[in-house]
RNA sequence: GCCGACAUAGCGUAAUUGGUAGCGCAACUGACUUGUAAUCAGUAGGUUGGGGGUUCGAUUCCCUCUGUCGGCACCA
């Protein structure tokens, strides 16, 4: 998909189109207040205060032709600069350009503003020539945004639109919207019957039904596997604990609104767990460790609960109950960069075997400005930063540097991806954690016989099992690859009076050779049959009839293609086995 | 949580200005006995998300709760 933000042609139009469609805001709504219209990776919004007006959806039509009548006129986008003041006259009725114009740099003496036609505003550009540049855009969205941000401040109106060169363009682009929508995970998992929800249940806590259980399964025990070659040691802990515990992590402190409140038993207060650091933590702490002892590897796929706002569920992706691919290594200072570098092998291992390449990784560092949520301890987190920039520079790695995104007892790498409808996510991550070692009095006995405080790195390669699969349905757009399939195998016989007999041998030769398989023995047609095969995403189906059962052969065609091959049984089998080996 | 929209059978949908719900697929039954994306016929399935109100009468109008969707904010 392409990013509009830096390409520079479409830059320019998509700024332009924000300024037209203000325009034309301010043509049907004279009330209209403007904040900001920026340029995004998918377009362009702008934020407005519309007063007691609100857009609605046949608003848009409305607004769109009014852009539609103004880019026709074709008056021409100039730019002029003017001084502060002349700024702060010109501009002296939309409070919001005053705050922009207020904010300025104490040395801001020429400010740029771009004219079309009655309409300025205040901005740095560039813009096209004219607004007649301006034919292929559409309105795409419109919600509340906060002002600045700030949940504190009111909630202005945003409209999302964008605009692109020819008509070709825009219009596939509005196709790629709706085929999106199509490998959304929430509508995948409800066709494929992978998960469900219902209001009795709760928001935010699926179910994982048989199918998506036998995904599950799956990840889990490829993940751990690796791990234990690596020498993870899985362990199992509560999902919930003292409140205490959580105090003392300091979670208490920093997450207590986005916990389930805390619940009173016997005088004792407990929480449902949102993570599963203090548990392992006490895990280490459980017995006096040497340095010859660590690395140590605590791994667990753990359930957490989370109390996240009910704007922010979203299917398996976003949840209030969702389990970890967790583990924390208690490492020697030495050892970190070993580790993390270990760790990031781990991660690129995981998706090069799963296929998975369309992902970026991001290096979230602390705000030094922000003393109230970063531990403050500059020269640990210095160092805890460096390091982990070091590792990466050394293994190679491109990663974009996010000022303010660390956790708050250490920065982190996070892996992350775009979702079919929405906002990008983190898959995998791994932190670093000087803080927590200390406020858990861990330590272990150096080579000089002191006690020392060993160094944490949390780690998730799959993050949570339920984003996982929600972002690998999604990749796959529900063909999932064979090792993974709920079902791998449908067999369809084409007469169930001839052929069913061999069918069911074949499919009982694969059940004993762990294979997951469906005999479609329904009294259908052949075609009917093989639709189905195909709407439920079954990697492979194998067709039985008289041709494979005088030759001892297997006829098998694959989803999403249209040619039978036809081998012998061994043949075949060696297929299945080849295909499992390669994660395909 | 905030702004806005939506909620009709398992799924997808229809119902002029208010007159107590249709259709397709799936399901079930029967016939057909099938060679690569839908064989035919029949049957059953709904307190129109819950509650309240307006009205002679509410899927339709109003209030409220719940859930979902698009964003915002949040994301250890």
């Amino acid at each position: 998909m392409i990013n509009i933000k830096e390409d520079e042609k479409l830059n320019k139009l998509n700024h332009s189109c924000a300024h037209l469609m203000a325009q034309a805001i301010k043509h049907l709504y004279p009330e209209a207040k403007f904040w900001v219209g920026p340029v995004i990776e998918d377009g362009f919004y702008y934020d407005i205060d519309l007063g007691d007006k609100v857009i609605s959806e046949e608003d848009i039509p409305l607004i769109e032709k009014e852009m539609k009548k103004i880019a026709k006129d074709g008056k021409r986008i100039v730019r002029h600069e003017i001084s502060k003041k002349e700024a702060l006259e010109m501009f002296k009725d939309d409070p919001y350009k005053i705050d922009l114009i207020e904010r300025m740099d104490e040395d801001t003496t020429v400010i740029s503003c771009y004219t079309q036609g009655d309409f300025t505003d205040l901005c740095r550009g560039p813009h096209v020539e004219s607004v007649k540049e301006l034919k292929y855009f559409k309105l795409l969205k419109f919600s509340g945004a906060y002002w600045k941000g700030d949940k504190n401040n009111k909630m202005l109106q945003r409209i999302y639109g964008i605009c692109l060169e020819n008509e070709n363009d825009l219009n596939e682009y509005l196709k790629l919207l709706e085929e999106a929508k199509e490998r959304d995970h929430r509508k995948l998992g409800k066709d494929l019957d992978i998960f469900m929800t219902h209001d009795l249940v709760g928001k935010g806590l699926p179910l994982y039904l048989p199918n998506g259980y036998i995904i599950w399964e799956t990840l889990e025990n490829y993940i751990k596997g690796k791990e234990r070659k690596l020498g993870y040691l899985h362990v199992l802990t509560p999902p919930l604990g003292n409140v205490e515990l959580y105090k003392t992590s300091g979670h208490w402190d920093h997450y207590q609104e986005n916990m389930f409140p805390k619940m009173e038993v016997e005088g004792e207060e407990f929480v449902l767990r949102p993570m599963n650091c203090p548990h392992h933590m006490m895990i280490y702490a459980n017995k006096i460790h040497s340095y010859k002892d660590l690395p140590i590897r605590i791994g667990e796929i753990a359930r957490d609960c989370r109390f996240e706002a009910s704007g922010a569920l979203k299917g398996i992706e976003r949840v209030r109950t969702f389990c970890q691919n967790d583990a924390h290594l208690f490492v020697t200072p030495e050892q970190i960069e070993s580790e993390f570098s270990s760790v990031v092998n781990l991660i690129l291992e995981v998706y090069q075997e799963m296929h998975i390449t369309n992902y970026h990784f991001e290096l979230s560092l602390r705000d030094k400005n922000d003393k109230v949520k970063y531990y403050p301890d500059d020269e640990m987190w210095d160092k805890a930063e460096n390091t982990l920039r070091k590792v990466l520079d050394d293994l190679k790695i491109d990663y974009i540097e996010k000022i303010g995104e660390a956790a708050f007892y250490g920065p982190k790498l996070d892996v992350q991806v775009k979702p079919a409808v929405g906002n990008e996510y983190t898959l995998s991550t791994c932190q670093l954690d000087f803080c927590l070692p200390m406020k858990f009095n861990l330590s272990y006995i150096d080579s000089d016989g002191t006690k020392k405080t060993p160094v944490v790195l949390h780690r998730a390669i799959f993050g949570s099992i339920d984003r996982f699969i929600a972002y690998y349905l999604e990749e796959t757009k529900g063909a999932l690859p064979l090792w993974l399939s709920p079902v791998q195998v449908n067999i369809i016989p084409v007469n169930l009076e001839y052929h069913l007999e061999y069918a069911n041998s074949l499919k009982e030769k694969l059940i004993n050779l762990g294979y997951r398989v469906n005999l479609d023995d329904r009294n259908e047609k052949l075609s009917y049959r093989m639709r189905e095969s195909v709407i439920k995403k079954i990697p492979v189906s194998v067709i039985i009839g008289q041709k494979e059962v005088d030759n001892n052969t297997v006829s098998y065609r694959l989803l999403g293609q249209e040619e039978t091959i036809t081998v012998s049984i061994e043949d075949f089998l060696n297929y299945l086995e080849n295909r499992l080996n390669n994660k395909e």
